[in-house]
RNA sequence: CGGGGCGUGGCGCAGUGGUUUAGCGCGCAUGGUUCGGGACCAUGAGGUCGUGGGUUCAAAUCCCACCGCCCCGACCA
């Protein structure tokens, strides 16, 4: 019986015969971390802009994330089930988001012309679901889950599988009557996602989210702490208050400078509070940046808010309306006049003013003076300007204070990995998914929604686990358990050697991937590294010789010698070491 | 959508108007010597130079248009 035969009973991979395709350099297109591991490493192979094949060792990982994921979803009760990709536009002009989704949808026809978009999510499937098979009260709660193909047609896909056009998502939906209810389907779904990226090996936090599209209900996000997050996270040093920088509070640090007369001071080419400040020898926080912001059908608002300060345009759209956008030249000019960079609140009445909270009561403040070339010094907001009303608009910066306890706030990159999302009625409501209650009356539904994307579990694993030397999976989502690496196979008693051990690993209930190529060492080494299976056993003629086997553990770099015999129980005991730890 | 970069065998690159069959490294195939961290020799296969048009006696190379991919920003979640 040859090598060969062997794998085929024991079902061992052999390196040689899989889809396995390492790359010896970085390949020109991958510049964050993961994306270099994961192209590299062969796990995965890009076919355009943002959309991916999962090669076989990647699938591999998929599938075992996907696996947790079930194993957490159906304890808190969820029942797996499979929805349609596509979907009628109909349904989406029920709830409103036909329209609303705009550019970030894929669209179709069919040969009849009917129009069908690619799901981006599932929110009016389940409702739709929802509305028929659910009459009463008798009928709730309900979780309803899949893990699914999702579209979204991304304005610019990023970072390979981190930010992509066709992911794979857990999308799962809970069915309420009350609030205490979708209270109770939030908090298991907390639960269980906890206990999913605990168990992918994840470090992560759960922040306050903004909900964007989704709705305005509650809602947490799960976030990686990595530097190539997208997102921005803002965290206490001292306790526990964190949150997405979109939503985030703070309190700033109040400024004072001397009061004074106001008083016109030529400013001539010097526009951003970086050449004003400079020129006048000030700090700029010592400035009150105005801007113009503008409506169709609205009135006219200008804001304003410290020169060391930047709008959060979130927490602004609060304020003010979504619709507002910042005005054009033009607009200022006629409003104003003067250019962008020279106008002020002083002295305007017939523009609204809100101000951030950091201006209450600022004095001795330097602003545009409404005239091209000129500034103005000796600003008293008290005393020479209107504000309607003060607002928090400015976004957190590193070394604010913390509102929940005073000890300084820290800015991080993070990743979003997952939300959980409590929808109300927003989707029941515009679908009509009702039930009756316990005196008959008709109810809309209470919804949730809970995302994870599979692929940033993966990628982010490589962002917070990976080396220069290539990949370093967990034992939970690793798609072996153990890399066999044969030296010199073509010695007879080498090879007798791999045979065994190949049997009394597998035979242990142990997954292995043997490379046995004729090839040298350093090659079969460094694929080892860029696969990062958490187990290495090299079988090699010097070894052999002596009954040495070697294990090598890719996460730590420990090293093992050991016999025949305690192979196994080795293997075993760092596996066992490894999942708990 | 704005700014920047790139497109030449599977991968990484050189070649910027005329050295007859478009190169180099890696990989691949065949044979041989090697073999504990990316060995060596020999022979060989593999390319409509992103696409279309134009200029020219002559275009990978110059001009125009389009397409694709990456990065920054805008946007989105």
């Amino acid at each position: 019986m040859t090598s060969s035969d062997i794998c085929v009973i024991f079902n061992v991979m052999k390196f040689d015969k899989s889809l396995i395709s390492t790359l010896r350099e970085d390949p020109k297109d991958a510049e964050s971390k993961s994306q270099r591991i994961l192209l590299r490493g062969g796990f995965i192979r890009q076919l355009a802009s943002g959309i991916h094949t999962y090669l076989p060792l990647g699938w591999s990982i998929l599938l075992k994330i996907s696996s947790i994921i079930r194993e957490e979803m159906n304890r808190i009760g969820g029942q797996e089930m499979l929805m349609p990709a596509i979907s009628p536009k109909e349904l989406w002009e029920e709830s409103g988001r036909w329209k609303e989704y705009g550019e970030d949808m894929f669209r179709l026809k069919d040969r009849k012309e009917r129009e069908y978009c690619l799901c981006p999510t599932h929110e009016e499937i389940v409702a739709d679901i929802a509305r028929t098979k659910i009459r009463s009260y008798r009928d709730l709660p309900q979780i309803w889950y899949q893990i699914q193909t999702k579209f979204r047609d991304e304005p610019r896909p990023r970072s390979g599988v981190l930010r992509s056009r066709q992911f794979i998502m857990k999308d799962s939906y809970s069915l309420d009557c009350d609030e205490e209810g979708l209270d109770r389907s939030f908090k298991l779904h907390r639960q269980a996602y906890e206990r999913i990226f605990t168990r992918c090996g994840l470090e992560y936090v759960i922040v306050e989210a903004s909900g964007g599209l989704m709705g305005t209900g509650e809602s947490r996000e799960f976030m990686a702490i990595v530097d190539g997050g997208e997102d921005q996270l803002v965290l206490c040093t001292k306790c526990n208050y964190r949150a997405n920088l979109q939503i985030a509070q703070s309190r700033g640090r109040h400024e004072s400078f001397n009061d004074g007369a106001l008083e016109k001071v030529a400013t001539p080419g010097k526009r951003t509070v970086q050449e004003v400040t400079d020129f006048l020898g000030v700090g700029p926080q010592n400035l009150v940046k105005s801007m113009f912001f503008t409506q169709a059908g609205s009135e006219p608002l200008l804001i304003l808010i410290r020169g060391d300060d930047e709008i959060n345009e979130e927490k602004l759209a609060r304020l003010i309306g979504a619709g507002y956008a910042p005005a054009s030249t033009e607009e200022i000019a006629k409003a104003f006049n003067a250019q962008p960079g020279y106008i002020g609140p002083a002295g305007i009445d017939h523009v609204a003013i809100y101000a951030d909270e950091m201006l209450r009561d600022a004095k001795g403040m330097i602003t545009g003076a409404n005239t091209d070339g000129y500034h103005v010094r000796g600003l008293n907001l008290k005393r020479d300007v209107k504000v309607k009303q003060y607002a928090n608009l400015r976004q957190v910066k590193s070394g604010d204070i913390c509102v929940k306890c005073g000890g300084p706030l820290t800015l991080r990159n993070a990743l979003e990995l997952g939300h959980i999302f409590k929808l109300g009625t927003k989707y029941s409501g515009s679908l009509g998914a009702n039930f009756l209650d316990e005196k008959g009356n008709s109810k809309p539904i209470i919804m949730g929604s809970y995302g994870i994307g599979l692929e940033r579990i993966m990628a982010c694993v490589c962002e917070q686990k990976g080396d220069d030397r290539g990949a370093v999976w967990p034992i939970s989502i690793a798609p072996y358990d153990i890399h066999l690496i044969v030296l010199n196979p073509l010695e007879e008693t080498v090879q007798k050697t791999s045979d065994e051990v190949m049997q009394m690993l597998t035979k242990a209930g142990l997954s292995v991937i043997i490379d046995d190529r004729d090839i040298s060492a350093g090659i079969k080494f460094n694929d080892a590294d860029l696969i990062g299976v958490p187990i290495r056993v090299t079988v090699g003629p010097k070894g052999v010789k002596n009954n040495r086997l070697d294990i090598y553990v890719r996460a730590t770099g420990e090293t093992i010698t050991a016999g025949k015999t305690e192979l196994v129980d080795n293997c075993m005991e760092i596996m066992d070491r490894r999942k708990s730890g």
